[in-house]
RNA sequence: CGCGGGGUAGAGCAGUUCGGUAGCUCGUCGGGCUCAUAACCCGGAGGUCGUGAGGUUCAAAUCCCACCCCCGCAA
């Protein structure tokens, strides 16, 4: 990579933290890490540094977390401070987590880039990995552009496939997303300082959306065809889980599925069809089309386990109904 | 001091309300049945009931006190 550049990294989660790891280890010259504040996290409360801060300080590298980027305002104003002390010729941003002003984006000389978990322009937005899955798609991949002031509508630089398959979770491909995001953005900011990169503009009539995770994401519906319901569960796999209520009120979330049958069709969605507790055993739930064998569950309260174990503990019958 | 559940055999649980023989579904070991089996039958091993030479009691998994650890929710 090259001599001198100076660059800034803003990012938060251990998706962002992979890129900064790769971006460190070829010499870049990071000058600096933004990342969020330190926010209460867990039991009791505890506060949390993100992931990006804690590798930034082993690495030994400056932090700044503002709690705001807005002019304007007391963090905002020191922080358009701090961004002409470090004087970057590229600022580079993974799911940082903040709109990034106007101020920001047009200071860098090479401009900022962006690696954004989907094929742009599909699937714009916040959660586009774990949308990916639940929609079903057999692919996705990452996109890096050149930040623009609307939501992820920057021209496009470089692009790179990543297959799902069938039962792969949000862990996977969030882990297998997170290292092809490190490697395109090396090849990006290499590109990008030898120029050998056209920038491409998004054709915004293709433009989907991948909203955020809500709560009401996190429910299974079993009146839906069985497919869709495990991509569902292994698109909220491992966090935040899809959950179903039990008889008695209590609710169990299912960490791990496949599909058992895809055409017969049932009376009662949510009907738990059969029980098999050899091996890591099974609990067979009927959808409306087909039915899906739940692998591993966590009962509320408890810890997770393999569907055999929560058979053993008499947690579920056949003929009960979930939903 | 955010809310809540829990710690009982290798696993998952019941038993605690109302103190009185340590139980269930599995696993495991041995034997049997079977063409055969993850099926079935018979038998065995395996537990300081989280910790405290704590408190109460004739008697504590169970009641009281203190502490440790795990987990779910919410963020």
């Amino acid at each position: 990579m090259s001599e001198k550049l100076r660059i800034l990294f803003m990012g938060t989660p251990d998706f962002a933290c992979v890129t900064l790891r790769a971006l460190c280890e070829s010499n870049a010259g990071v000058v600096g890490v933004v990342t969020q504040p330190d926010k209460p996290k867990g039991r009791g409360y505890t506060l949390m540094p993100p992931p990006v801060k804690v590798y930034a300080e082993e690495r030994g590298l400056p932090v700044y977390q503002p709690t705001t980027l807005k002019a304007g305002t007391e963090d905002g104003d020191a922080f358009a401070l701090t961004l002409r002390e470090l004087n970057p010729d590229l600022i580079v941003v993974v799911a940082y987590g903040k709109i990034l002003p106007g101020y920001v984006l047009d200071y860098p000389r090479l401009g900022c880039v962006n690696v954004h978990g989907s094929l742009l322009p599909a699937y714009r937005g916040a959660a586009p990995m774990q949308r990916a899955i639940i929609d079903g798609c057999s692919e996705t991949g990452i996109t890096t552009m050149l930040m623009a002031a609307g939501l992820d509508t920057g021209d496009m630089l470089r692009k790179r496939v990543v297959p799902i398959g069938e039962n792969d979770n949000f862990e996977d491909i969030h882990d297998r997303m997170a290292e092809v995001g490190a490697v395109l953005l090396l090849e990006t900011v290499e590109g990008l300082v030898a120029g050998t990169i056209t920038p491409e503009p998004q054709d915004d009539a293709l433009a989907t959306y991948a909203a955020k995770i809500e709560r009401e994401d996190c429910a299974l519906d079993f009146s839906r065809p069985a497919g869709e319901v495990h991509n569902r569960i292994r698109g909220l796999s491992p966090i935040p889980l899809s959950s179903a209520a039990m008889p008695g009120g209590k609710r169990v979330k299912i960490l791990a599925s496949l599909v058992a049958d895809d055409r017969t069709p049932h009376e009662v969605p949510g009907e738990i069809l059969s029980l098999d507790s050899t091996g890591e055993g099974r609990v067979e739930i009927a959808c409306a089309v087909g039915s899906i064998y739940a692998l591993r569950l966590l009962p509320e309260g408890k810890g997770r386990m393999s569907a055999a174990d929560f058979i053993r503990g008499r947690r579920v019958a056949v003929g009960d109904i979930w939903g």
